[in-house]
DNA sequence: TATATTTTGTGATTTGTTTCACATCAATTT
DNA sequence: AAATTGATGTGAAACAAATCACAAAATATA
């Protein structure tokens, strides 16, 4: 029944968020339109790759004409459920969940944190402006709220704990900072944050590329990454 | 010369991350050897990826005896040159940086936060044990410490301007938590941690997954996931 | 109105990744 | 010592993702 399921979020997913992102910033200098490759050449692809992205999520421009920005923008929100507001619930205020308390780009897109969680709610409240309560409340909250999707930043010994609450009371999605794989039934979707695995990466592939005596192979390095 | 480069950390290597952590834990309850669909059911992946991954990293085991955990876990130090310390930097002391420079992880895993930078290195100074200094002492550091790798926590404001300075002061490798596609040159490594992408994408499954009524068509909405 | 131009959208092809299938080897049993 | 068992390691096959190439459409130009 439960079972560890690692969803990777796809790429083609990934790329969307990119190309909305520079959208975003184009509508915000004036631009009203763009062709596939506008938004290649601002995000690092291909102008066929922006296409078969954009055909994948059902998105289309005009032959010749590119795409509206405004029009464009408009179908990613109602794709990406943008257009309503989103409540999250965030377990474990410590450093990273205090901090993720704080992050106002969350509300800027119309995720709201409508409470957070600790099991030492009084120590944190002065520091916070989102309420902090004792996990006995979660239930509450969480139907109040209608929330489907948690935060979980609490201390990777109580993780997988924690998940299994969740989800008992409706959860349906959580972005996990704790470095553990959750073991979840099928229909929660995981996404996991693991810093260190994050800088790892990065001194693995600097050190490699450090190895390779500058930048005489580069070909072979590249050959190691996936774009 | 600088364009973006948008390198996406191999999932091969991910999962090298991920049996890592499956063997500390392993190895921590006094487990000596696994085979490798002993690691292939921890981490939710099949037999023969275990098995190919680690011949993409040139780890051999023992047929028919699996493999030495020790043994697996020192060679996985070597190849992610986790023998030594790794000294890094970690510019923008908001209210993430700050979290960032208290994750007690990175230490257990040898990387050390050497100095942090903020613009106003005051305001900041009381609430951190780790020297906050002001961004024109950058240099100083990183050739002090041989800095190679660098934190990036400042607002996407100005994420491109402080990339360029840390590129021109030598470090090789970003962790940038800014939602900006950051420009640079081929041999800098840039992994990008975008918080809001992370639920966004989360909140999309979640939303796909209760559209398909219930558990019904399960098939078809893993077709959408990467596994 | 006809022609040329430009950009989309998508089958066909290539490239990359995962799974399959089995030869190979080492340990155990007979 | 031979036969059996149970695991690794890896080419081959299947599958998935990205790129190519071009038809179709919309606009501009003559």
């Amino acid at each position: 029944m439960k079972q560890i399921t690692k969803y990777i979020i796809k790429n083609s997913l990934k790329r969307i968020f990119l190309y909305r992102a520079c959208l975003v910033r184009l509508r915000l200098m004036g631009v009203e339109k763009v062709f596939s490759y506008t938004l290649a050449n601002e995000t690092g692809v291909t102008s066929e790759q922006v296409r078969k992205d954009f055909s994948e999520f059902g998105i289309k421009g005009n032959k010749r004409g590119g795409y509206d920005i405004n029009d464009l923008l408009e179908k990613m929100e109602k794709i990406f459920h943008r257009n309503k507001d989103h409540n999250l619930v965030l377990i474990g205020m410590g450093n990273l969940g205090l901090a993720l308390s704080k992050y106002s780009k969350f509300v800027q897109r119309n995720m709201n944190i409508v409470a957070t969680f600790d099991i030492d709610p009084f120590k944190q409240k002065q520091r916070s402006d989102i309420p902090v309560y004792s996990m006995d409340r979660l239930k509450e909250i969480v139907d109040r709220f209608r929330v489907k999707v948690a935060i979980l930043a609490v201390p990777e010994i109580s993780a997988q704990e924690v998940a299994d609450k969740l989800i008992r009371h409706g959860i349906k999605g959580i972005v996990n900072f704790a470095p553990v794989l959750l073991k979840v039934p099928q229909d929660v979707i995981i996404s996991n944050v693991n810093l260190c695995d994050e800088l790892e990466s990065v001194i693995y592939y600097v050190h490699k590329q450090i190895k390779v005596d500058g930048l005489k192979n580069l070909e072979l390095l590249y050959k190691d990454m996936k774009y």
